[in-house]
Parts: structure tokens; sequence; C-alpha cells
RNA sequence: GCCGGUGUGGCGCAGUUGGUAGCGCAGGCGAUUUGUAAUCGUCAGGUCGUGGGUUCGAGUCCCUCCACCGGCUCCA
């Protein structure tokens, strides 16, 4: 094959420091061919010196490539583009004269954003009809060919599609300006590039694409939703198709088997099954009622941060729910955020009294009633706050987005120089408690001055960011960046946390303030007899309560530990004639404060079994004549196959006590059996389940 | 708020081209006394989200509002 012409050949070098020498003009698919005849199937595309490439690049000499195969991440985003381009061919094949805007890979699968002509909109039923004419289209195996044009040839070439105009456009103003690209531009020069599939279909796209359509196949369209124009709410509003694909059918029916799980520890579903929380059409949107079962889980929730805050030396304190317009006009909410306050209750005809969406203002003026000394920093005050924020119709979502909502709040007044300890050691504790809590999987965001709406100088804000920066980065959990996402009042530290469908929960908040000291004209007395200003920190650990509450119901799947439990044990006599054993039981469980339930011998004991696991109840004991005659109780540990026969009574009361004092994530954990290994590993711990969902 | 979808007894669902509502589970009652994921029988329960319209007649067709679901925008 080695020619005599030096200049006639190329030499590449790849990603494991081999050389390969081709022919001129040899593509990465000529390649392949030569390597491992194996990556002609696996292989969609490369990365050559940096940038990705199709198969089609013509290699150069001494081009570095790394292959890109389909089973990877860049590769399935690879896939998932180029099936993208597919569904918007099908699309155009079926509604002649769609425009098609954007159809980006996104995490786990891709969409495309469309304006059907005429006014026409699609319907779920059509996602089978683009399906097949998919399936159509990636059976032709038609090529996805690389096209440069110049902006005006581009322009012609999109001229009867409007979105493509403008992004054309933008690129070309952005080159002549800035020389900055956008994503479909070229970096050599003012050319756009273009893939076509066939006559009938020319995406605007950068790049890079798998070969032909029939490298795809293993897909499936998911929802079809709305979708502003660039993102913008007032613009078009647009149709969006979500899909999804992988590199193998079994790749993607275990995405869309985790799909399914995720929809099975859904919140409110759980909510409703469990008998836990309800949301009355009589009370209004996104307003929660809490169940006897729901109200335990939260009280014990609520009593164990009381508990912490103690520990800590917060001071409680309480307010009302409504307050006079001024105070809010005072803290400058009704200006910043008006849009989000109910509208006001008119009493006595003038005087408006508001729904409060923040506490801040009222410990504020707990701080101000009286002259406050040094001494008394830092003065950390804490309630359990019940706030009300008019939330837009659309996007009230179960107990994680509401109208009413109770925030574990509290407001630190201390001096500068205390500043950065009092945040440090808020840090620790919100990462303990959450621990505490069982959760596990979270980072810091810093959210920084929002550009529109932000009260206070440049430097205020700068010293109040960097505070929070340097104590976020000696957290030693992951820190990103939230352009522009602080309070009109101040940056803030939040603690996002992931959710079992894999959603970031803004949960904890840590707010630096220098406004709302100044606006209230607060002061202390130091120690040198003069006024000072002390500085504010606003932090919530929960977040709120329903939204907590929410999140741990689907972090545990509504398999809630021991401790959180509304019904720890549930105790099922045989027969009839064990109750009087189990009523003694019953007795010394709820005397160590266990919440435990006895179930009459009504119903077969397979049946009463059933009912109990379906409720997730942590322990479930089955009492009959050996344990009667030995002092024993058979316990089923929630997760585990088999029960435990003749556990010891007192036993099996120094076991759950364990559990419930050490917060155990399941029963099965420190009991040691032989099934209570498997079941840790079946994927029952929160640990193991969030692995599951990563993907 | 915007786009699309949905709304039938507590829950999950059926209801054919418009002819005045069914099933399963749950619930009440009775029987069954059961060693590990559903014992049997029986009874009760719905002005079909709301208000209006079309029609001799509407759960079924049209409009309004409300709520929910999936997204977008926004957020604890």
């Amino acid at each position: 094959m080695v020619t005599a012409e030096a200049n006639e050949n190329v030499t590449v070098r790849l990603e494991d420091d081999t050389t390969l020498t081709l022919d001129f003009g040899s593509t990465v698919s000529d390649l392949l061919g030569q390597a491992d005849k194996k990556l002609i199937r696996s292989v969609i595309a490369a990365e050559v010196n940096g940038d990705e490439k199709d198969l089609s690049y013509v290699l150069k000499n001494g081009d570095k490539v790394k292959l890109i195969e389909a089973a990877s991440e860049r590769g399935r985003h690879i896939l998932r583009h180029s099936t993208a381009h597919v569904m918007a061919q099908a699309v155009t094949s079926l509604w002649p004269g769609a425009y098609f805007a954007i159809g980006p890979a996104i995490e786990d699968g891709f969409y495309y954003d469309f304006s059907l002509p005429d006014g026409k909109h699609f319907t779920e039923a059509d996602i089978e009809k683009i399906e097949e004419a998919m399936r159509k289209i990636i059976a032709e195996k038609q090529p996805f060919t690389r096209e440069e044009h110049e902006i005006d040839a581009a322009l012609h070439l999109f001229g009867a599609q409007p979105f493509k105009t403008e992004i054309i456009e933008n690129i070309a103003v952005a080159d002549a300006s800035k020389g900055e690209f956008s994503a479909e531009a070229s970096p050599e020069s003012l050319t756009v590039t273009a893939y076509r599939n066939s006559d009938a279909f020319v995406d605007l796209c950068r790049g890079p694409h798998v070969p032909h359509t029939g490298a795809l196949g293993h897909f499936k369209l998911l929802k079809v939703a709305g979708a502003y124009w660039r993102g913008d709410e007032k613009r078009q509003q647009l149709q969006r198709i979500y899909g999804t694909a992988f590199e193998s059918d079994k790749m993607l029916a275990e995405h869309i088997n985790r799909l399914a799980e995720a929809e099975r520890r859904d919140h409110r579903k759980l909510g409703l099954e469990l008998d836990l929380f309800s949301f009355p059409d009589e009370i209004g949107s996104g307003l929660a009622v809490f169940h006897p079962k729901g109200g335990l889980i939260r009280k014990t929730m609520e009593d164990y941060s009381r508990m912490r805050h103690e520990e800590e030396g917060y001071q409680f304190v309480y307010s009302p729910h409504i307050t006079k317009g001024d105070l809010f006009e005072i803290s400058g909410h009704l200006n910043w955020f008006g849009e989000n306050i109910f509208p006001p209750m008119e009493i006595d005809g003038e005087t408006k009294y508001y729904l409060k969406p923040m506490n801040c203002p009222f410990h504020i003026l707990i701080f101000r009633s009286k002259q406050r000394s040094y001494r008394e920093l830092p003065l950390k005050l804490f309630e359990f706050g019940t706030v009300y924020r008019y939330e837009k119709s659309g996007v009230v979502h179960g107990l994680t987005r509401v109208r009413g909502m109770t925030q574990d709040d509290s407001h630190i007044f201390c001096t500068r120089e205390q500043m950065t300890e009092e945040l440090k050691s808020i840090l620790t504790f919100v990462l303990d408690l959450l621990r505490e809590f069982g959760l596990s999987d979270f980072y810091l965001e810093l959210s920084t001055r929002p550009e529109a709406k932000a009260v206070g100088s440049d430097l205020e804000w700068e010293e109040a960011t960097k505070a929070l920066h340097d104590t976020a980065e000696a957290m030693d959990i992951p820190l990103v960046l939230d352009e522009g996402g602080g309070a009109f009042y101040g940056p803030k530290i939040s603690v996002q946390a992931k959710d079992a469908i894999g959603r970031t929960w803004q949960m904890s908040t840590v707010q630096l303030d220098f406004q709302l000291p100044q606006r209230f004209d607060l002061s202390y007395v130091g120690s040198d007899n003069a006024k000072h200003r002390p500085v504010m920190i606003h932090r919530a650990l929960f977040g709120t309560v329903e939204r907590f509450f929410g999140v741990l119901l689907e972090h545990y799947a509504g398999a809630l530990p021991t401790w959180l439990a509304p019904v720890q044990v549930k105790i099922l006599p045989i027969r009839d004639t064990h109750e009087s054993y189990c009523q003694r039981v019953k007795q010394l469980l709820a005397e160590e404060g266990i919440r435990v339930d006895y179930v009459q011998a009504k119903e077969p004991l397979s049946a009463r079994i059933r009912q109990a696991k379906l409720e997730k109840t942590p322990y479930v004991l089955a009492v009959g004549d050996e344990d009667v005659a030995g002092g024993t109780v058979g316990v089923n540990l929630r997760g585990a196959k088999d029960p435990i026969r003749a556990v010891p009574l007192e036993s099996f009361i120094a076991k759950i006590k364990e559990d419930i004092r050490g917060h155990w994530i399941n029963p099965t954990q420190g009991f040691v059996t032989e099934d209570s290994v498997d079941v840790q590993k079946q994927g029952t711990t929160p640990e193991a389940r969030d692995n599951h969902s990563d993907l």
C-alpha cells in the first residue's frame, strides 16, 4: 500500500500513541478499516487535534486522532444529535412547510423545536407517526453529507426557514463584530456548515454526525412540550419534541426503565398512596394539607431540626403571617420581589396588608426592638416561618413548588469580622444536617449579583461574594457558579441535592446581606462605645419543609428510614389468641417511644404482611405460638427477602433503638442476616439508588 | 403566564356513531383465625371538575373558568 512518494502518505497518531500511515486522501473511515475491522461498527466519529470530526473527514499528516465510539458519552451525544436531525426530517416530510428551530442533544436525549404551518400543532398521538417516518429514513441509510456555505449562500439555502435565517444572521453579525463563533459557524472563515441527508432535507449544523442514518435506530420519542424561541418568554412559542437515543436497544430499554422507576417514586404519587398529604381543590393551587402520617413525618423532621438548632445556639422566635405594606416597602420586597407577592388585603379602606413572602423583615424588627451590644453578636434568630408566594400557575409542582411554604429560616446578625467564621459554621451545619437525613449527593452553587435587580454598591457585592466564595471553596464539595442568580439584597450559596429523577433541587440557601441592615438602619454598640452596622446572614437549611419532605420521599422511594417512618413497627398476631402477648410487646415498644401498630388477625397473615409491606413499614413482626412460648418475635425487615424467626424481644428492641438513634438508612443495616447483605446490594439503599438514577 | 394533554364514586380505570353510568381496589357489615405479598360473601357509595350553550335528549359536541400532568419562562 505504501507508495514511494512520501508526500502521498499521511501519518496520524492515535490515542494510544501508535502511529498509522495511510494513503493520501484517506478519511477516518479508511483509518478504521486499517486499524481494526471491529471499529467500523462501533466508531461513529472522531476527535482530530481536539475538534470533533465526521468519519468522512480527510486526514492530514500529523493529525492526532481520538476515535469516538457510539457507546460513550460523546458518542451518544452525537447519536442523539443525529437522531434529532432525522426527527426534523420526518416532521418536515409529514408537515410540509414546517419551520424547525434548534435541535440539540441534551443530557439523556435530544429535542427539536418546531413551528407547524397554518397554526397546526403536534398532539401526543403524532409521536407515533413521526417515529414511523423516522424509521423509514433510518432504513434508507441516508448519508449525512457535510456542506460548507458562505453566509449569502446559506441565507439563500435556508430562505424558507426563518429561525435558521436568524441564526445565520447572528453568526454573520457576531463574526463581523467580535470574531466569535456560534455553534454552527466554521472557525476558519465566514462560512457556515450544513448537513444534508437527502434532497429533501438539509439542516444548518456544525456537526459532527454519524456517517449515515443507518447508524441510528435505538431511539424513542418521549413527549411534546412547549418552548419559547431562544428561551425568551416574550418571543414566539414553539413546540418541542423530546426524545432519546442510545447505541443499543438494550441501553435504550434500560433508560426507559429508569424513567418508569422515577415515576414510581414520584413524591406526589407516594404522598397519595401512603396517605401523607394532599392538595384539595377547595384550598387552591400549590397549597398542601398534611395528613396524620405526613404530619408525623413532618413533625419528626421539624423536631429534629429544632433540637439541632438549639445545639447550634439559635434562639427561637415567632412572627405573624401578614403585615402592613410599609414593612415590605422598607425592605424593598414590594419593589424587587413584588410579582411574587399575593395581592394585598385592604383594611379600613386604605391600609394594605400583605401575606409575607419572606421572614427577614420580621426578624429584623426583633433585632431592632432594643439597643444591641456587640456582646450579643452573633445573634441567631430561628423560626419555622410560613410564607406565601404567588407562583405562576404553570410552575406549581407537588410539594417541591408550592404557594404556601414553611422555611426553616434563620437570620444571623453579626459583625463584619465574625462574618466569615459564621458562614463557615453555617455551611458545616447544613451539610451535617443534610447528611443526617441521608442525603449525600450534593454540590454548592454560588449565585452572584443579578444584573437587572439589585441594591447596594459594587464594592459591597464584591466583598460579600468573595466571603461566600472563599467559604464555599473550603467545604470540599463541588462548587459551581450561577452568574446573576443572587437575591436582590445579596449573593447566596445554595446547596443543590439530586433527587431520584436526576433533577437537582435547590434546598439550603445561605445569603450574605449588607443591604437590609442599612435599609432598616440597624446598629449595635461596639466595644469602642460607637454605633456600628451589623451584617445579616439569611439561611434556610431544608430550604422549605415542604420541598425537603418531597425530595426525601423521592430519595427513599417512600421507604423512609425508621426514625422518620410514621409507623415504625406493625405487630401481626398469627391468631387472635396471641393478642395479649402482642399487646405486651406493643406496650414495651411504645414505652421506648417507638411508633407501633397492632393489626388484628381478621385476615390471613399473608394479606396483612402484604399490606404492611405496601405501606413500607420498616419492621413487621409476626407473632405466633413459638414466640409466645419463647418471648420472641418474628421479624420482617423492610427490603429483606425472608423473615428472621424467633428473635428475642429484648434484642429486637435493642436493634430498633440502635436503628432509630443511628438514623440508619435501612432497617437491614444492623441486622446481620444472610440476606441483609444481598438487600444492600440490590439497591435499596439511597446510595445504590442514586447510582441507578445518575445515568 | 405560555404551548400541548387530561379531569367519570377515596384510588386506579371502562363507557361504542349523543339515548339519562360500569369494573377492580379501598370502605361498612357478616363469616373465616390464618407462620410470610391479596379468604369468601354482602352492602353502600357518582348531580361524570365548574358555569354556560347546542339538542327532544350530553359523561359523550361547542365555549368559559378551575385543577392536574408534560414542558418553556421563573424559583425555596
